[in-house]
DNA sequence: AGGGTGACCCGTACACCGTTCGGAACGGTG
DNA sequence: CACCGTTCCGAACGGTGTACGGGTCACCCT
């Protein structure tokens, strides 16, 4: 009479299935989950049945918090974006700060997520995440109270973020690549130099550019490429500013 | 004595195989097709079983050519590369029309491939193909020849394809999820606005921003706001340069 | 009190994926 | 003619996302 597989299905030995007092599943705990797991394990890990498994639950529980697994991604995405934070600029130029601040803090968030780089090409600004809006009214609102009109405010944004994005895009490829061969920086380094190397042979200018950023160690030298391109994109911006208002 | 299976596996019912005289599948032949595919069908719908049927061969031929779906990827991509032309600037400014030029081609490639998009994160500039290095010598070059030294010369490419990429990558997004989609631009788009609109009502400057957008249509807005960011960046650049030389 | 209802959970199954393996077919070489 | 290295491919392995249908409960309405 036992059920196949189970030694002794009795009553008495089950272990009294969980009350339901509230759903076992949330789609804040879910896509938390999610995050947890892209952020230790990178994007190929993530699974539907890994992440069944880590919220205790089958391989299929999710699906009644979240249509997709595209849409659970969409969410994760929105999670991160609601970790920036766009600061208001302070004093008539603070503008430029503010600014250089949004960007490096868009950064920051890109290279804490690295697997964000290999997702922003499927989704990109298509969504329409409550975070993702409420960054952009923020950094609307920054241009907007500096003296940029609203139509400038609007390239302002979109110029500065395609920069950002651009910019981060290589760096957190890099980064995501380097995790999944669970290598140092250096090691990984190591082992590409010599084909590097070779590659870069037969182009004078690029082997130059090579050679400079042997140097300097890749690491620094990633961070201040950034803020020199940052620099070069807030000048232009500077002309675009109608310095009038304040 | 038949083969298990096949009916009459006689020499004479065989297709004669078709002699060798030189290697059926060629890697250029394979990253070929493969590229046909993702331009025609998207990332998603590239598998190596369909590749190989394409190229009427088994599902697993073409790994003696190509170590890796992902290495096929980076072919395919360097090869999309090898479409760029950057041009020499001509006279003593010309390096800004150049400059611009050269953003567009490769505006121009990604919005011809929209999966790059989604390929980018994962490789991005780690891979070392050569029409990559061809056209960062090629960039390199332009301004170097221009009035910028070396140094600026690097930030000068790194920042322009950072915004360029980053710039293009949320449109490819678009047109590639809109080729999932089987619809037209126009049907897309009203399918989304309702939820669009809704999404965006508390957020004033956003939902300012986009009111705009619809009035000239996306099409069209979309690359003159290319146009608006890339001539910011310009400018930027332009003060980087030191004009002595010519 | 008790029957109905609807949300939730999950075992199973399907179609597909990338890739390994072993062997077959072949051109060229000794 | 025997051998060898390369190329091709059928079968199989261990995964994937998700549709489906049935089970289980908390709650609500008689």
């Amino acid at each position: 009479m036992a059920a196949k597989g189970q030694p002794y299905p009795s009553v008495w030995a089950r272990p009294e299935r969980r009350r339901r007092e509230q759903p076992a599943l949330s789609r804040e705990q879910i896509v938390a989950e999610a995050l947890a797991i892209l952020d230790a394990e990178g994007l190929e890990a993530l699974s539907m049945r890994k992440l069944g498994t880590r919220l205790n639950a089958g391989a299929t529980s999710m699906y009644s918090h979240v249509t997709n697994k595209d849409e659970l991604i969409e969410l994760v995405l929105d999670e991160v974006y609601g970790e920036i934070r766009i600061p208001l600029p302070e004093g008539p130029d603070g503008w430029r700060e503010a600014a250089r601040s949004s960007a490096h803090a868009v950064r920051a968030a890109v290279l804490r997520h690295p697997w964000m780089a290999s997702v922003l090409g499927d989704i990109a600004l298509a969504s329409l995440g409550p975070n993702v809006l409420r960054m952009s009214e923020d950094m609307l609102t920054l241009f907007e109270t500096s003296g940029f009109t609203p139509e400038h405010a609007g390239t302002a944004m979109n110029t500065l973020i395609a920069f950002v994005m651009g910019g981060t895009l290589s760096e957190a490829a890099w980064l995501a690549g380097l995790a999944r061969s669970d290598q140092d920086e250096e090691q990984w380094m190591a082992r590409m130099m010599p084909a590097a190397e070779a590659a870069v042979l037969p182009y004078p200018r690029v082997r130059r550019q090579f050679d400079a950023l042997k140097e300097t160690g890749s690491e620094q030298s990633r961070g201040s490429e950034f803020d020199l391109g940052l620099d070069v994109l807030l000048d232009g911006l500077a002309l675009l500013r109608t310095p009038a208002a304040g």
